[in-house]
DNA sequence: TCTGGGGTCCTAGGACCC
DNA sequence: TCTGGGGTCCTAGGACCC
């Protein structure tokens, strides 16, 4: 299996296309998903128009900063169920043209194209774009794809002509389309690591393939600091995997205005209770069971904690899992004042399977990938 | 009253066992 | 009175991704 054709593919600022196929009136206006829709609650952008982009509204963003820079922009609230129906429709689309499909959430997709018939022809580019033009006709949605001999070629290549667009990048074209782009541009290089290359003095890619591996492994420990290098040269052997399992289901709100421990301890323990509720739902749907309860809490100041417990056998019923999850909050500090609370149950298992399966159900470990463990942190 | 919700993987220390 | 390892499980925290 030397030569590969991966591609990615990633639908075009998806969330907004989804909203604009029932309301097309707001075509070619600003708008931004996100939240409740409403700028003044708590909330931040999921998916803005490329219209509002111009505005500066970036996903991420706070929903009451997106309408201080473009105040005509349109707020519409996220509507998970639809966002769901229309990935399930243009994931079947695609395995019309090949099984080889690896999940990466909603809106994108991995595809090992290598066995498809006529892959060769003009570095293919033509099955490619059938496989766009199915999707479109499937969904009415556009969407990116890179075409690369990788995973991480094709990731960074999907993103170079959005929208609609598709971008091959070989080995021989990576000093020309590679190395200028940001070191950002790497998957797995995150915003803790992109600010200790950039105390290197590393801000291109080019820069981190020229950077002596010494350097990267004293900085950042033996499995990352090699990776980054391999990365910056556009190596990467990761199989496409086309089957995993849960590993955790988990459930979190933010709320509205941030409550006390002890003196918001209703509204704190009604909200944990639906929590606990609602996980034990979605594990009994899916089929699921699991033996580690944990909440997690976000104080005022955004400081994370989590508190967790295993229990001796593994459960899908409200009851237990609200006992274990009251346990765990009991353990979380009265510090500050909390703004998030959220439940979560791993070391998962499906009670109705033969044999136990507790981990993924990953392919082992093909080439590294990254390690952002082994980031020395806070830096 | 900037900063969502649902995930994965990794590290590290202590307990506990052989 | 001082001397070991390795392996696994549990818990807490952190980086990163979509």
């Amino acid at each position: 299996m030397d030569w590969r054709r991966i591609a990615h593919l990633d639908m075009d600022a998806f969330y907004a296309s989804v909203e604009l196929l029932r309301r097309p009136e707001l075509r070619g206006r600003p708008v931004a998903i996100g939240g409740h829709g409403e700028p003044s609650r708590r909330g931040v952008v999921t998916t803005a128009t490329y219209e509002a982009r111009a505005f500066g509204i970036r996903s991420g963003m706070a929903l009451r900063r997106a309408a201080e820079l473009c105040p005509q922009c349109v707020f519409l609230p996220v509507d998970f169920d639809e966002y769901r129906r229309y990935s399930r429709m243009f994931k079947a689309a695609i395995a019309a043209v090949t099984d080889r499909i690896e999940d990466r959430g909603i809106d994108e997709v991995y595809l090992d194209l290598t066995a498809v018939p006529g892959i060769r022809i003009d570095r293919g580019a033509p099955v490619a774009r059938d496989i766009q033009r199915r999707v479109l006709e499937a969904t009415g949605l556009t969407c990116s794809v890179g075409l690369a001999p990788n995973k991480l070629l094709a990731k960074i290549a999907s993103d170079l002509h959005k929208p609609a667009g598709l971008t091959i990048v070989d080995a021989e074209d990576i000093p020309a389309l590679i190395w200028p782009l940001p070191v950002r541009r790497i998957n797995g290089i995150g915003p803790k690591a992109d600010l200790q290359l950039e105390e290197l003095g590393l801000r291109t890619i080019g820069d981190l393939a020229a950077a002596p591996p010494s350097m990267l492994v004293a900085r950042f420990g033996a499995h990352y600091g090699h990776w980054l290098h391999e990365a910056a040269h556009g190596r990467d052997g990761r199989p496409v995997v086309t089957a995993s399992e849960p590993v955790s289901m988990s459930r979190e709100t933010t709320f509205e205005h941030d409550l006390h421990l002890r003196r918001d301890w209703q509204a704190l323990a009604a909200c944990l209770a639906e929590l606990c509720r609602d996980v034990a739902a979605d594990l009994r749907r899916r089929g699921y069971a699991g033996r580690t309860i944990g909440v997690k809490a976000r104080y005022d100041d955004f400081r994370i904690v989590t508190r967790d417990l295993t229990l001796p056998e593994a459960t899908d019923d409200d009851a237990a899992i609200r006992r274990a999850a009251f346990e765990c909050l009991d353990r979380v500090p009265a510090v500050r004042r909390l703004r998030l609370l959220g439940v979560r149950v791993g070391s998962l298992s499906r009670p109705g399977a033969t044999a136990a399966r507790t981990g993924s159900g990953r392919v082992g470990a093909a080439s590294p990938g990254p390690r952002q463990g082994e980031l020395p942190l806070s830096g």
